[in-house]
DNA sequence: ACAAAAGTGTTTTCCATACACCCATGC
DNA sequence: GCATGGGTGTATGGAAAACACTTTTGT
């Protein structure tokens, strides 16, 4: 299997930067590192890309390889070159952000990785490699991307509350929103379908559940339009 | 200089999307190809990264050595992975944007170029690779970019009229703009510095000239503001 | 004097914001 | 009946959009 090349290489990776929302706290995945370098450090699931594969290929098999993961919206945010990153070698590496939703499975770490768990994007440990500093762009690229796309969906589970929604949105900007304001903004988008469901077994009033519209957003979209969410 | 590794490994390349405008007309710059494969035909500059420079400067490596261009604005975009899209072999490239100011100096091609030339960005022939692909999507990202982040000042000279800084987003966005307002928005945001000249043997009365004020833009950025420009 | 683009204000409409109370449910 | 969050409307201010004429210059 070995192959040689006229010039040196970089080698390519792919790293992920897994959103979830716990309570109301945003978080990210890491997995504890299995293997040298930075062995027993917190760090980003990801790993080198392989001949046969897409980039996108090599973030959802190293998500299910490492934690186990069901990623609801995967999208490539920027590659990282620094000659330093990796002590062993020169290693560029494509980061992806990733929104799930946490609810209802465990994390699984396997192959290079002991353990997986989820730690508040806002108190992260000492991460491997660079990977602090590509938390930190994912997370701005977060905040961007949610006022203009609903991509916030993904974190939630497919019948959620308005005020679930508010809570989402509160956690990534980071500021409160006004209630009324906020439900006034969300239904002007007609992209949420009212569902028969309520909550359960809350000790006050069931808040009704709803459904993000797929088929209005991309009816919407192609026509080029631009919304603004919060 | 050959060199042996475990694993086959995708190579890594940039390309650059390099816009100019040209009277009131995006263009993007290309290059005619001296080599295989794909000689004869025009692509986007770009070439292998060395293992011992980053993305960045390879990038401008590569458009000073195949056209002598002088960048005034570069920003990596998007990593292309796709399994195919090099004949010869996998090859990962990441593509960057920049922005330029043609007027005043001359094209140059050298190296892996036989010469290099401007084409409109809604008309490119058909390029070598993926690099249709990549220039349409570096033009969706101009566009949203331009709107939010003041880049657009970038492809003028340092000194211009208020109708070249209208014509020119007109040409990003492709619709017309009002003049009063277009005026009283780019006044609102204040980051424009009034000069004494004045354009110079036009047929008609000659218009103030303006610069970008980078200081104020720069504050004003450091306090976080959201700025919309058009 | 004429051609050509520079420069300039007002009105209207709509959206963002600020703000407080009643309602339904479970215990 | 009480605690808890669910759900709702209105008034105000400010920005965006629509819209046309006078001014300056060169020829």
């Amino acid at each position: 299997m070995a192959i040689t090349y006229e010039f040196a290489r970089p080698a390519i990776a792919v790293d992920c930067v897994v959103f979830g929302l716990i309570g109301t706290v945003l978080k990210v995945l890491c997995i504890e590192r299995a293997l040298e370098p930075f062995r027993g450090r917190w760090a980003l699931p990801g790993g080198f890309v392989r001949i046969d594969e897409t980039l996108e290929a090599a973030a959802r098999r190293e998500l299910q390889e490492e934690a186990g993961v069901t990623i609801s919206y995967l999208e490539q945010f920027q590659a990282f070159g620094a000659l330093d990153r990796d002590p062993r070698e020169r290693v560029v590496s494509v980061a992806y952000f990733a929104l799930v939703n946490p609810a209802g499975y465990a994390l699984r770490a396997a192959t290079d990785a002991v353990r997986a768990d989820w730690f508040a994007a806002d108190a992260l440990p000492d991460l491997a490699f660079d990977h602090n500093v590509i938390v930190r762009e994912a997370s701005a690229q977060l905040r961007t991307k949610v006022r203009r796309h609903p991509v916030g969906f993904d974190l939630l589970p497919s019948a959620f509350s308005l005020t679930q929604l508010q809570r989402m949105y509160e956690s990534i900007l980071g500021r409160q929103l006004d209630k009324r304001n906020f439900r006034k903004r969300i239904a002007g988008t007609g992209l949420l379908l009212p569902t028969d469901e309520h909550e359960q077994n809350v000790g006050r009033r069931p808040a009704q559940l709803f459904r993000f519209d797929r088929a209005a957003y991309a009816s919407l979209s192609e026509r080029g339009f631009d919304l603004e969410f919060v």
